[in-house]
DNA sequence: GTCTATACGCTGATAGAC
DNA sequence: GTCTATCAGCGTATAGAC
């Protein structure tokens, strides 16, 4: 399993502490011994720890970004974009369970890019509830408080990153099939 | 709005800034002059930093432990324990919006504590789980993936600390009323 | 491309004056 | 009860030998 120091797999490696203990706990020397090198050597590779959160937050971000535009702009009934949001988040975090942790909890230490991560997730954030909204109007969606049913189902999928992990005999699709039916169809029998 | 030094608003403090920034990235000098003191006056109302951790975090779980053993001991149908589990939430994260930051992103820097946090939470879940698992067995609650339910129950709860900031129109009984109805009877029309 | 050596500001925390 | 002074260690990052 070792593997060769490449920029590629100094950030997928660093994703990993960030997970565990947060930006600000893992150190250049944690992330150097847990590649096999001492510090100094990162910087053949990489050119700051700023560099690595950037990269690794604003790809996820601008993943779900354009996830999002494709949906928005497609011709289906707005349950059917909320379903194709469930199957979005699934998939994105399939693939990233630990860049998943940084784009949840570390955004905040993004430096120069942080006004532009606000921007995409402000930008998702009513994309989403445009869509409730719609489905509201259109008698697709029960009429409730459309700010809590966002909140409930985003806030839902913004946390799968914590728990995919532990669920490895659940496939994405098994997984966003029952997710889809619990969000929307809710648990009451 | 200034406060005098006390332990307790020292505490207080320390968690409006480690939801800021994460308890890592927060230091005593910030919080120092945060309280409009120096670092070294503030040892004489607390032990460390780490304290100040483990006092805003297990003071917390503890409420949530007392909650729940409370439910599971009353005598009520699945559903309705279920809705007493959000209404736990509601309430508690209202009264400590800073405090579930840590609780939720910082509980991984406690040191001593850090195995009693961890079984309380996983008591916790546990009983969550056996509530639903019941449920089911009941046919009060749909027959799906019960962890996958309590996942998306528990998430959106845990997340609540973000979000009721944002929406201080909405009383607590309000808020928990309009959440259990998403979580439970689902958004669908 | 990795190493050792090094810079130097910041960290949590203590000692002791006032 | 707050202050200044101070500590030893750790933080990111660079320089230059190999």
């Amino acid at each position: 399993m070792k593997q060769p120091i490449s920029k590629d797999n100094i950030i997928h490696t660093a994703a990993i502490l960030f997970k565990e203990k947060g930006y600000s706990a893992v150190t250049m020397r944690d992330l150097a011994s847990q590649m096999g090198i001492k510090a100094a050597s990162l910087y053949n590779h990489i050119s700051s720890k700023q560099d690595l959160l950037k990269e690794i937050v604003i790809s996820i971000a601008e993943e779900f970004t354009n996830g999002m535009d494709s949906i928005v702009a497609s011709n289906t009934s707005n349950i059917d974009k909320l379903k194709r949001v469930v199957v979005l988040h699934v998939k994105i975090t399939a693939n990233n369970t630990y860049g998943m942790a940084s784009l949840n909890n570390d955004w905040m230490h993004l430096e120069d890019q942080l006004d532009y991560y606000l921007k995409l997730r402000n930008d998702y954030e009513t994309n989403f509830l445009n869509i409730i909204k719609q489905g509201i109007a259109t008698s697709e969606i029960k009429n409730s408080n459309p700010e809590i049913i966002m909140f409930s189902m985003l806030t839902t999928l913004r946390s799968l990153y914590l728990w995919i992990p532990k669920k490895e005999e659940l496939n994405a699709n098994d997984l966003a099939n029952t997710l889809t039916q619990v969000l929307i169809d809710g648990i009451n029998n």
